[in-house]
DNA sequence: GAACGCTTCAAACAGGCGTTCGAATGTTAG
DNA sequence: CTAACATTCGAACGCCTGTTTGAAGCGTTC
């Protein structure tokens, strides 16, 4: 047999990319989708390139480098959901009566908007698992470099919401809440959602689910 | 600049692979610790057997595609893992008073021990947060068919100790928790234990923290 | 219409990839 | 000692990688 691909693959369905969209848009989608679907190193810029209707060598004309394109595709997505949720935090934070349970949502619901966006989030959210679950100290690096002020000031609120709480156990649960979001999330709107149910209710339905864990699992005694 | 590797990687320290130990084995300590740290399509299995002292040919001779080394590095790890989690099941039900706790520890234990076992152990745990990340179907398919079992006989247990609990929303409870544990566990070991604190100790906290933020979470109103 | 800047394109570059092969070496059994 | 087998080894295979290059296409401005 000959080489296959470096690592295998199953069949997929095509991606198909809006034409009307710009090449570096074009590039940005098809790359999102494919880098959710077969990792950073899985995924070649010839499928990238191939899968967006553009010339291979665009990618290193618009972004550089591949790493570069992997930069900036979290950099549209994480801009757009850090200011979402920041928003969200500000008016809790504003209302007379902030509570575990609305900080939790102003965490959750922007990615669950994202993570059921039809215009690519939901592969943005896979990425965002994917890039957590890799090592990868440069990606880790700029996530945290350039998003990190935001968990923190979500930390900053819950730990004075919970005064009893030990810095220490603030810490180990707020890394199990993030774990729990990650990973739930990761599979959202591919297997979950039953049929008959609109994309909005589900994510409701996941937020509220989502709320009442974390907010009893961070209140435990 | 002449074309670098696949995926940007950061120096690493070099592994150090136990010259006592088989080929195979080498092999298997190597390509765990190495697609922990970049993936299985970051690294290659030139990397792997130079890791491990090995010729290059060693792969394709001990296990006949780099694909099959990748499910027999899951395989024995997770054999045991399930065998001790089973035992601790076992022996949770047998017991007078089975809690809830009971049961998330039977379940946590045995991974905490695995993640900060030196021999190897921490990187699987690490390879497996990745497994889950990556929506790669086929390594998906045969850790579900293979393992699914003890996930299924865990759940069952807990459904019991639940009796109030919608089967829906216990399916969302038990989602978090993965999640929430796989994601720390990935980082167990690697950037959570303190200076001057044993491993067992460590171990045991981190276990209590997750059995009371999971206990609680799941217990919720 | 010529000159300019921006974008696209086909082709090639050097190098890494998983895999294969035949010879060399070790190891065990008769 | 020798035959049979198991393992290791260096070298090569064809393919795919990220990146570069120089020419071609294009719309705008003088």
């Amino acid at each position: 047999m000959p080489s296959g691909p470096r690592v295998p693959t199953v069949a997929q369905a095509p991606i198909v990319i809006n034409p009307h969209f710009s090449t570096k848009e074009r590039i940005l989608s098809a790359a999102e989708d494919l880098f959710a679907k077969s990792g950073f190193a899985g995924a070649s810029l010839r499928q990238v390139t191939s899968a967006a209707n553009v010339n291979l060598a665009a990618v290193n004309y618009h972004f550089g480098s591949k790493e570069n394109l992997i930069n900036e595709l979290f950099k549209r997505r994480l801009d757009e959901l850090t200011a979402t949720r920041m928003g969200a935090l500000e008016k809790v934070r504003a209302s007379r009566q902030p509570t575990l349970e609305s900080v939790l949502e102003a965490f959750v619901l922007p990615a669950l908007s994202l993570a059921s966006d039809r215009g690519g989030g939901s592969s943005f959210v896979r990425l965002l698992a994917r890039a957590f679950a890799e090592h990868d100290q440069r990606l880790r690096r700029f996530v945290s470099d350039n998003y990190g002020h935001v968990l923190k000031e979500f930390a900053k609120t819950i730990a004075h919401l919970l005064p009893h709480l030990s810095k220490d156990a603030l810490y180990w649960r707020l890394d199990f809440v993030s774990g729990a979001l990650t990973y739930a999330m990761s599979d959202f709107g591919m297997i979950k959602k039953p049929a008959g149910v609109s994309d909005e209710q589900h994510r409701r339905t996941a937020a509220e689910h989502f709320v009442r864990f974390a907010a009893a699992g961070l209140r435990a005694p």
